[in-house]
DNA sequence: TTACAGTCTCTACCATGCAACAAACCATAG
DNA sequence: CTATGGTTTGTTGCATGGTAGAGACTGTAA
């Protein structure tokens, strides 16, 4: 049950404020149109299955079809449409199935980030998390809604980034990916209830952390994550009430 | 740190056997090349940092370059060649660290299948595991090293299976084929000893599996995977004796 | 009305030409 | 000998035309 432990150095950050920078392997034009078209799927205008000709995008972005397939297949690959061989891309609809498995495994990335994060010696991250963690509850207290959504934001990455493990990063963006059209339809999960318990496990997990305690930490994370998932599949169901355009 | 549950059907085995059976998404002509690639790539002819180019690739399988670009592409992301923009394509030499990040995570992903499989009622896969633990403890006596590490492989398969979360079953698979370059060379990492504590790992994995204990089977689990990496990663460094073909 | 067969259209898939970039090479000057 | 600049070569990246497959449609017959 012990973990050996390894280094980690850039994460690109999740939809909200995806900017466009370099990913490896990959020009900036790559990752520019990439993110484009990304943008055009999570933006809700096209409705679960609805067509993404490669012939449309790429007048609509005014490129070729070639670089549109590349896209189309990496978003594929984050699991945002579906590439019927030989008919099209459709606009994919994550069934509530899927969700919770992300979550579940989301559950365990975040997990098992903690524990690793809890083993280590010093690290910057700790001070991070203890000043986003101040700030959490001063915005729970003030009611901001928005802000409160951004720190969590962070909490949550500066955990996996603190892991020190390049590849549970890499695993956990594209969970993340996946999660992001869920995400962008039940924006803010939190209630005002949900929020304080929500800060106070934030909370709990930083200590288990600060107390290098890997195994509380991965049990509070673990709760946490539970926790918040249990609210965010409750009673909002995916609803995508977009325009057709 | 309970966990709700959810079903799955169809996966691919890892590189041993990967017979060519079609993916999602991807015409049966892209699997095959993909697969040749692949085992080009895995083959061992060429070395770390050798060069791929897509002219080479694509007169070698007789295809245009656009396939074989695509199926670089699926490489790069399973972590086995890397592309550098404008440059090319080369094959890659995953560093020790990256097996250890690896190895961790895939403590986590077979801790959480363990669980998840623990949890759910009745399902046929208990017989599978039944029968095939069995045959381990036979193979073990017979020391019959390959059919062993087929069984094991197998055991581990039946279990993400039975965990019946389909995302898992993807990011595993992902996982086993970052893990695939350093299994091949590393071929059998059980010597007779570890042989045995393994067997007696995985009967008791199966026996908490068995006894419907979600935390026991995840506790087990990992502490066999753990043991096993460490074994795996003990002194065996990668190392890469193909000829430079 | 329904079932089925033939056709027809729309789509991805693949091939190939062209252009632009990166890096290696060589020559020249300090 | 070293450093620097220009040239040359090899590679990817993008555009576009042809092809073949999948699915929709229509008409016909039961």
């Amino acid at each position: 049950m012990q973990h050996k432990l390894c280094c980690m150095q850039e994460t690109m950050n999740t939809v909200p404020g995806r900017t466009t920078e370099k990913a490896a392997g990959k020009t900036v034009e790559e990752t520019a149109l990439l993110d484009r078209v990304r943008k055009l799927v999570l933006g809700g205008d096209f409705p679960p299955g609805a067509p993404l000709s490669e012939v449309f995008l790429a007048q609509e972005f005014e490129v070729s079809r070639t670089p549109i397939r590349e896209a189309l297949k990496q978003l594929q690959h984050e699991g945002l449409v579906e590439i019927r061989p030989k008919v099209g891309t459709f606009v994919r609809e994550p069934t509530r199935r899927e969700i919770v498995e992300l979550f579940q495994l989301k559950e365990s990335f975040e997990g098992l980030a903690a524990s690793l994060l809890a083993r280590r010696g010093y690290v910057p991250e700790l001070e991070i998390l203890e000043r986003n963690v101040a700030e959490s509850e001063r915005a729970a207290e003030d009611q901001d809604a928005d802000g409160y959504a951004r720190l969590v934001h962070e909490f949550h990455w500066t955990i996996i980034r603190g892991a020190d493990n390049r590849k549970l990063a890499e695993h956990y963006e594209r969970l993340m990916n996946q999660l992001a059209y869920h995400r962008l339809v039940v924006r803010t999960v939190e209630h005002p209830g949900r929020i304080l318990a929500s800060t106070g496990e934030h909370r709990a997990v930083l200590t288990m952390i600060q107390n290098k305690d890997p195994f509380g930490a991965e049990s509070a994370m673990r709760n946490h994550v539970y926790a918040s998932s249990k609210e965010a599949l409750s009673d909002n169901r995916p609803r995508y009430g977009g325009s057709t355009n």
